[in-house]
RNA sequence: GGGCGCAUAGCUCAGCCGGUUCAGAGCAUCUGCCUUACAAGCAGAGGGUCGGAGGUUCGAAUCCUUCUGCGCCCA
């Protein structure tokens, strides 16, 4: 049969997918056997497969297959996130721009009859990506955070904190999304340095004298101010303290007030105190007593609060370029100047976020980290790398409650109800409860009205933060909630999870915190955390820098293996990837090399027994090597596995492979020119090349299906991802040691011929100095056979004496001559083993 | 401002509970090859005071101190 001398990899991906699948051998059922259980971080249910996703979900997929291979029951549950607040934005934008619709105008129920429809179109896309990239999920068990099932968990799961004391409806400083309008969790803010200008504007006392000069960022807020705050110990304002000053343009008197948090150094020493925007501002006003003016809108425009005119009803950022002219007008300005700080800004839409009083739901914190820090200081649950632990250690020791609730629609709404009679904002009855009717049980009770009916009652608008449901991921896709004795005892906890370290707040760190909250035992035994993957000028891929290669484009050009390889080849746990297009071409080429070693082995003509005794033994001696040598690399491998150090794992295999296997022991196998080879050899060389395929497998599974195929005629069900990890045994060190040698004295041959332009065919005599390792060494069964075929040796002797004109080198302590035919070979040599021809 | 981490070949990194895989790998570079599996290839080669300085030790890339430069997290 003609097999092409290039290996195609998409023809074959697809088939040997869909050939898995039937098989049903990525399906799993609780049994006897030991379970490995990973539950996928669920995507967004409508994005696209991108480059973090596919590093993500290779490493699962090698842990899953490899778990298989090692006989677990293996588990790999996908889903999708329904992502909130991304998800609303994206259907929000589909309404604009192709219904346009507005979202005020639509009911909520009108807003997720469409919402619905963008998920049935889009949802799912990414999963049947990831098909492609060979992931053996269990696609049975494909999970959606707003599952039935998974929607009542995660409402159960309020209700229970709630009535527990653990989650509360309070008016708290938030960092508040004026696009979006929605209130943020800290973890959704990112901070970073931007130019600002920094505005030193002075307040009158009241008597017009001099008063204070104070710098701020945003001078439109002076309107929202309620005081001057200047540091006890600053004498260059003591004098002052317990006076009015009055804010420019509007005259309205505030208090100068003394508070530790004024640092003397910055600015002028004095600061406006405007509580309604700024969080450290509220706390002073708390302490003082002062009361709150709130003139910034949810929109993020100027209110009437504000009691100067020209700029009510402007966006912040038009209201401060209005501030410069007017102050400068009344001469309350003294100079502005350039300075850089921190803006926080949205995740989701990059708005300047807001800082803003609201009232919000939150879930109390304190009582839930306890365990769940304990639990990884104390390596229950293992971090890869180990160093996160600082990173996570941190976070959790600084804790604030968790602001659970959003202004948006899609998601799980919050079940709290309110009484109609009470103003909005204004309630002082809660009914939290399972639904509508369970909430009027209660406020009956609440208010002895007996009368109140549905109408009565007002359910919260709000949904729940996405991560307040993922928390839940690996308990509620088992239905550890509903069912706990079900397989959710089997599967959980789960063995792995393998996430970027980016979400270690939002999501590792309160999936951790679920575990024991609401199980008692930890979600799963390891994390291991991938790094970012990056360009080669190290920015991070995204859509918006473009610098991002199409996913599916690259699966197409190097095939799924080939990316594979080039994502994992680079990828110790935790460190950043610097990808390169290049290190999938190494993994298409690897492919390749595959594939033709199979394509030799494929050719050969095979007869009953070897030409001659000499090659009989080479031949033996070859296949010990490649069997004893696989031993210690497969040891390593578990290592490597057991360690999480994939990446040394696939290039140990990589090196063994094309170094060993391919360069030097088919080599020295190889038959010449149209010569057969022994069954003994050949049979030899199928069943070591069939166990590296196995042991590939995890890493590339489409090659090396394909070849394990190739191969050898397997009966049905027989394919390379239902085979059984080779099992380690010890090995001849001895053995290894010495093929080892002999592969460093060819080599130097080889390179006396490179550096004396001695062409490769030319023989060779080679004389090895006498000593007692010298002896065993070439007293080895085929071992100087093997020297002579890929040395190209006329010769191969121990001597005592330095031949004449020999070029010489050391191998290891033994000294070896090299001498050219007929130009320096000792005359007794000659005598003693011409005759004795190597092939 | 508080904390964590990194610095090893031209590039990306491994080694880091001290000594026989200790100076490594891949890529890149150079030399020679269209040698009947593979040019998506083959055979070779060069290249590093392990960031600087000091210390502990019989012995340090590895432990300690300090300096320099970078990165990250939190405020």
């Amino acid at each position: 049969m003609e097999i092409s001398s290039r290996y195609n990899a998409t023809e074959i991906e697809e088939r040997w997918y869909a050939h898995w699948e039937s098989r049903g051998y990525f399906q799993s059922k609780p049994d006897n056997r030991e379970p490995f259980t990973i539950v996928i971080p669920p995507p967004n249910v409508t994005g696209v497969l991108h480059m973090g996703h596919m590093l993500n979900n290779t490493i699962q997929d090698i842990l899953v297959r490899k778990a298989r291979l090692d006989g677990k029951n293996a588990c790999w549950v996908p889903g999708t996130d329904h992502a909130s607040i991304a998800t609303e934005a994206k259907v929000v934008h589909w309404l604009r721009d192709e219904k346009k619709l507005r979202k005020a105008d639509l009911t909520r129920d009108e807003f997720l009859g469409y919402a619905y429809q963008w998920k049935d179109k889009y949802g799912g896309i990414i999963l049947n990506q990831l098909r492609k990239l060979g992931a053996s999920c269990d696609w049975d068990r494909t999970a959606f955070t707003m599952d039935p099932g998974y929607y009542r968990d995660v409402i159960n799961i309020f209700i229970d904190l709630y009535d527990r004391g653990k989650l509360y409806r309070s008016l708290r400083m938030v960092n508040w999304d004026p696009e979006a309008q929605t209130v943020l969790s800290n973890e959704e803010v990112i901070y970073k340095e931007e130019q600002a200008q920094l505005y030193h504007i002075t307040y009158q006392f009241e008597d017009g004298s001099d008063g204070v000069t104070i710098a701020t960022q945003r001078p439109e807020t002076i309107f929202a101010d309620v005081a001057i705050a200047v540091n006890p110990k600053d004498e260059r304002y003591k004098s002052i303290v317990g006076k009015n000053v009055i804010i420019p343009l509007i005259n309205r008197p505030i208090p100068v007030i003394a508070d530790d948090y004024v640092d003397i150094e910055f600015g002028t020493g004095a600061l406006k105190i405007t509580p309604a925007h700024d969080q450290n501002d509220y706390e002073v006003g708390q302490r003082h007593n002062l009361p709150v003016i709130d003139t910034i809108n949810d929109n993020g425009t100027i209110n009437d609060k504000c009691t100067w005119q020209p700029i009510v009803g402007l966006d912040r950022f038009d209201a401060r370029k209005r501030m410069k002219d007017a102050l400068e007008s009344v001469d309350a300005l003294v100079k502005i100047e350039d300075y850089t700080t921190n803006i926080g800004r949205s995740e989701r839409t990059n708005s300047v976020v807001e800082p803003k009083l609201s009232l919000q739901w939150f879930v109390n914190m304190s009582s839930l980290a306890d365990p769940a820090l304990k639990a990884v200081l104390e390596e229950e649950i293992r971090f890869f790398p180990p160093s996160f632990q600082n990173l996570y250690r941190n976070w959790m020791e600084n804790l604030r409650d968790w602001c659970i609730s959003r202004q948006l629609w899609w998601g799980h709404r919050v079940p709290a109800w309110y009484l109609v009679s009470e103003a909005r904002g204004q309630e002082t009855h809660l009914f939290v409860a399972e639904s509508a009717d369970a909430a009027l049980a209660q406020a009956r009770e609440a208010t002895g009205n007996q009368f109140l009916s549905i109408t009565d009652l007002r359910q919260d608008e709000d949904v729940l933060d996405t991560w307040a449901s993922s928390w839940l991921w690996p308990i509620s896709v088992f239905n550890g909630f509903e069912n706990p004795d079900g397989e959710f005892s089997y599967y959980y906890p789960t063995n792995v999870l393998v996430t970027g370290w980016d979400i270690i707040f939002f999501w590792v760190a309160r999936m951790i915190m679920a575990g024991y909250e609401f199980k008692g035992q930890k979600p799963f035994q390891a994390v291991y955390f991938t790094g970012m993957v990056r360009d080669n000028k190290r920015r991070k891929m995204s859509k918006s820098l473009g610098n991002s290669p199409d996913a599916l484009k690259l699966i197409e050009e190097f095939g799924a293996d080939g990316v594979r390889y080039g994502l994992m080849s680079s990828a110790a746990a935790g460190g950043d990837i610097l990808f390169d297009e290049k290190l999938c071409e190494n993994g298409r080429n690897f492919s390749n090399k595959l594939w033709n070693a199979l394509r030799l082995v494929k050719g050969w003509d095979v007869t009953e027994t070897a030409e001659n005794q000499g090659t009989i033994e080479k031949n033996r001696l070859a296949v010990q090597w490649i069997n004893n040598k696989y031993q210690s690399v497969l040891t390593d491998i578990e290592s490597d596995f057991r360690q999480y150090r994939l990446s040394e794992a696939l290039l140990s295999l990589y090196t063994f492979i094309w170094d060993d296997f391919c360069s030097w022991y088919l080599e020295m196998i190889k038959p010449g020119y149209e010569q057969p080879i022994d069954r003994e050899t050949c049979e030899a060389t199928l069943d070591i090349f069939s166990k590296l395929m196995v042991t590939l497998h995890p890493f590339m599974p489409f090659v090396t299906e394909e070849i394990w195929h190739q191969l050898r005629q397997r009966t049905v069900g027989e394919d390379c991802m239902a085979q059984s990890w080779p099992s380690v045994s010890e090995w001849d060190k001895q053995l290894v040691t010495d093929v080892e040698q002999a592969k460093d004295i060819i080599s130097k041959v080889r390179d006396i011929r490179n550096q004396n332009q001695i062409k490769p065919r030319d023989p060779l005599a080679m004389f090895l100095q006498d000593s007692t390792g010298i002896n065993v060494f070439l007293g080895r069964k085929g071992l100087s056979e093997l020297l002579a075929k890929l040395a190209v040796l006329s010769e191969c002797t121990i001597t005592t004496d330095e031949p004449a004109n020999a070029k010489s080198f050391i191998s290891g302590t033994d000294k070896c001559y090299i001498v050219r035919e007929g130009t320096g070979i000792p005359a007794r040599f000659h005598q003693v083993n011409r005759g004795q021809a190597f092939q």
